[in-house]
DNA sequence: AAAACACATATTGTTCAACAATCTTTCCTG
DNA sequence: CAGGAAAGATTGTTGAACAATATGTGTTTT
C-alpha cells in the first residue's frame, strides 16, 4: 500500500519557486493520470518523504488543492483522493449546464474555428478507437466554449469541474465508452453554430447535458449498489 | 501603520476546530466590513501576532483566502489587500453576465417569491436612504437568482464575485448611488418573472449588467486617472 | 464467541525557532 | 544627484516538538 509514493518521481535538487505550488500541481497531475486513485489517502509523513518537502509545506499543497475539488480533506482524518459520487456527478452537471449553454448563447468571444479543429482531432482519435485522445479533444471542445465567456474564473471553474469528470471516470473504470457519442454531439453542435443557430446550440447543448447526466448517474447507480 | 492590527479582535483563548479556516474566515470578515483597505498590507509577523496564531497557520489561512479573489499574494513581496483595477471589475462582470442570466432563463429552482420578498427589503431601505442595507439586499437578491442554478460551486463563485465587487466600492468610495438604481432594476426584473417571462428576463438583466459595468468603469476611469 | 471497554499507538493540527532566499532601505561613493 | 554596495527586514521553508484526535489491540464482561 505504502509503494504508491514511491511511484512519485521526485523534484531535481533545484529550488521550486514555490514549493507548495509545485506540490499541488505535481499531485494534480498524479490524479488526473490515475496513477493515484479516487479513496487513495495521502499520508503527510509519507507523501512528505516521497516529494521531499517538510510536512508544512505539503499541507500548505493541500489546501491549495483543497479547491480543486479532487482531493477531500477530513478533520483530523487526512486527506484523501476525491471519489466522487451521484450527489457530485449532479452538481457537476448543475455547473456544466448553467455555464456552457450561456457560453454558446451569449458568449462574446466564440470561437467556432476552433471548435471545428478540435472536431477534427476527435474524429481522427475516433478512427483509431483512442479513448484517452478522445477524452483530450473533449475536454478541450468544452473549455473552448467556456472560454468564450471571456472569464478567467469561469475557465478555471470549468477546468476543476472537467478533472473532477476525470476521477468520475477514473472511479468506473468498467464504464462504457461514453466518448466516441461525445464525438457526433459535439459536431452536431459546430453544425448549428455554423449556420448562425446559437440558441438552438444552447438548446441542444443542454439536451446532451442531460443525457450525459443521466447515462453516467445510471452506470454509477448500478455498478454501485448498495 | 500598524495601528490598523491592533483593531482585530482576538480569538477567544479556546481552540478553534480549524485554526486556519478561522483564521481565514476572520480576515474575510475584516476586508468585506472595510475595517482592511484595499491594497493594505497583510505583514505575517504583525498578523500572527494581532491574532494569536503561527506564522504557519496563518499562511494556511492566506492559501484559503487566496482563492477567495480578495487578497493578492505577490511572491516574497506579501499579502494584500486586493485592490480591484478596471480589468478586474470587467472580469467580474463577464462571470455575472454567464451566470445571471443562465439562472434566470434555465435554473431549475428559481425562486421568485423570495426574490420578491427581498426586493420588498431593498425598497424599504432606499426610503430610509440605508446604502448599506440596500447593498446587502443587492447581493442577497443576486445570491438567489445563483442558487437558482442548483450548484454550490456557482454560488461559492458568485459569492466571491460579490465580496469583490464590494472591494470596488471600497476603492471608489466617492461613487455616487448606484445602489438605488438597483432596487428598481431588479424591481423590473421580478415583474417580468411573475409574468412567467423568463427569456425576457435573463435578456433585461444582460442589459443591466451591461449598464452596471460601463457605469462603474466609467467612474473607475474618471476617479483613477493617470 | 460477541460486545464493550481501556490502553497503547499512529496520525493530524499547531506552534516554535532557525535559516536561506529575496526584497527594501540606508548610506556611501563617484 | 545618480549608482551601487552593504545592512536590515520580510517572506519561504525546514525540522522538531507537543497537544488533540483517531485507529488498533487486547482484555474483560456477558
Amino acid at each position: 500500500m505504502s509503494e504508491i509514493y514511491t511511484s512519485i518521481p521526485l523534484g531535481d535538487g533545484s529550488t521550486h519557486a514555490h514549493t507548495s505550488t509545485w506540490v499541488a500541481s505535481t499531485l494534480r497531475q498524479e490524479i488526473a493520470e490515475g496513477r493515484l486513485l479516487p479513496g487513495s489517502k495521502l499520508s503527510e509523513q509519507a507523501l512528505s518523504n516521497a516529494l521531499g518537502v517538510s510536512r508544512n509545506t505539503l499541507r500548505e499543497g493541500f489546501t491549495l488543492l483543497d479547491s480543486d475539488l479532487i482531493i477531500s480533506r477530513i478533520p483530523n482524518r487526512g486527506v484523501f483522493v476525491a471519489s466522487p459520487d451521484a450527489a457530485d456527478i449532479r452538481e457537476i452537471y448543475a455547473v456544466r449546464r448553467t455555464i456552457e449553454p450561456a457560453a454558446l448563447a451569449w458568449g462574446p468571444k466564440l470561437d467556432i474555428d476552433e471548435l471545428s479543429r478540435i472536431i477534427g482531432h476527435a474524429r481522427a482519435a475516433a478512427e483509431t478507437e483512442n479513448i484517452a485522445l478522445m477524452a483530450d479533444a473533449n475536454q478541450q471542445f468544452h473549455e473552448t466554449i467556456v472560454r468564450a465567456t471571456g472569464s478567467a474564473h469561469l475557465l478555471e471553474l470549468m477546468s476543476r469541474v472537467l478533472a473532477k469528470m476525470r476521477l468520475v471516470f477514473h472511479a468506473m473504470s468498467d464504464a462504457p465508452d461514453f466518448h466516441s457519442h461525445y464525438v457526433s454531439r459535439n459536431g452536431a453542435l459546430v453544425d448549428l453554430l455554423n449556420t448562425g443557430q446559437r440558441m438552438e446550440a444552447a438548446d441542444t447543448l443542454q439536451v446532451y447535458l442531460n443525457t450525459a447526466e443521466a447515462e453516467l448517474l445510471e452506470h454509477y447507480e448500478s455498478s454501485q449498489p448498495r
